[in-house]
DNA sequence: AGAGTAGGGTGTACGCCGTACACGTGTCAA
DNA sequence: TTGACACGTGTACGGCGTACACCCTACTCT
């Protein structure tokens, strides 16, 4: 009866709805904040209710990635390797950017759920359809690595930038223990004032990195590249 | 006085101390087990007495990736850019290698320590004294991402391979919902029974994708590309 | 010589966390 | 009617990081 009253006001739990609350709470609150304690408490639920729906904590994980993976664009047909996958792993990017949270669960798998293989069958496949040899295929995936995810290592994480003077009195003090570094902290700096945002061009960035080791593929391709024959040049 | 007695047998804590033993604890028994309490305990001391030299845990591992990053041998001068490059990379994974959990603390720092500016500093400095301009260089950078240490992000990370026949059904099994990724794990499969070892030679594939790199950067040096003038061709 | 002070190890306690286990309670099949 | 099953509950345990109050020692200053 109890029960009853309370499913009026909550529909009854499913995996499903268990994933769905958890990304939307690590949308909200930040990956950190995500305990089975909050989430049980967002679902009006006890904690090991959701133990019902999911084995653990770390499968927890394994799905919201299946989540996200699920929101990637499906792929493109009848267009050139190159244009395809930079298409899919662009839309991958968008999808991140969205959940701030993913890259670094992403990294934290310890193996693949089946949404996630999926998503990188199909970019092998445009690699394997676009001419490129298993052997190729195989190494440029691994050079991709999780920029197929449409994320990169940042080295600094974008440290929030003070007012202008507080700046230029940290650059110089930059400058005299790490001089390479400050010059190129200076000319960001300076972009800065011509582009918005405080830091690099993330998205720029990115897509510098990409289409670098995305030519690289395709000269090797050309050239026959195999890996008992190397000829990077 | 009983505090001599105990001075008998541990020498007194110093920072130094207390990073070098999280270390070798991490080294040995995995970033996982790492917490304050197991550190002091393995310090032969209560576990609030290590916050008389870091200030919290947060700072422990800063202080460790510190550690390490002093493990990378020291620049080379008077070689071309990307030989200096690339044995300062491949040096920094070796010691990568010597400490698995690096990696992972790595990526989950929020800012660069000094002993980290210092070996991006030297990095960026060879880029810029083998005639590149900081805009190239400061791209190469994020290029580079986490490479730059000697780690790429592995998307599965070497699974337990079972016995062949097991091996063999499982490929399988694969084949048919992720043909493009089996065909893969077929060929890597192959090639273990030559080679040894359970996976991938990820010595190689971080050479290959590293050299990928080096040589598109090379050539975008001599075309003297800018980033306002894209010919990434 | 005595008082004061600072540095560094100790003990206790709090509020988090993941989750094992035993226990309802509602639904449906036999 | 009875039993099995699915699923939410309550309690409890052992771990974690760390705040705070406390010593005890060594050293400085008068």
């Amino acid at each position: 009866m109890a029960q009853q009253v309370d499913d009026a006001r909550r529909p009854p739990l499913s995996r499903d709805r268990v994933l769905r609350a958890a990304v939307a709470l690590a949308d909200d609150a930040g990956i950190d904040s995500l305990s089975m304690r909050k989430l049980a408490q967002e679902l009006d639920v006890v904690p090991m209710a959701l133990y019902k729906h999911v084995a653990n904590k770390e499968q927890l994980l394994d799905g919201m990635v299946d989540v996200i993976a699920g929101e990637i664009d499906p792929p493109a047909h009848d267009i050139e390797w190159k244009s395809a996958v930079r298409q899919r792993i662009l839309s991958a990017r968008r999808v991140l950017l969205r959940h701030p949270w993913a890259s670094r669960v992403i990294e934290s798998r310890t193996s693949p759920t089946p949404a996630v293989l999926d998503y990188m069958n199909s970019i092998v496949g445009m690699f394997r359809t676009g001419g490129f040899s298993v052997d190729l295929t195989h190494h440029a995936m691994h050079a991709l690595g999780s920029r197929i995810w449409g994320f990169s290592q940042e080295l600094f994480p974008a440290s929030p930038s003070p007012d202008p003077e507080m700046q230029a009195a940290m650059l110089h003090q930059l400058a005299a223990r790490y001089p390479y570094i400050a010059e190129i902290a200076a000319a960001v700096a300076h972009d800065e004032e011509s582009v918005v945002g405080s830091g690099c061009d993330d998205q720029f960035e990115f897509e510098f990195a990409l289409e670098l080791l995305l030519d690289g593929f395709e000269r090797l391709r050309q050239h026959g590249w195999t890996s008992t024959n190397q000829s990077c040049a």
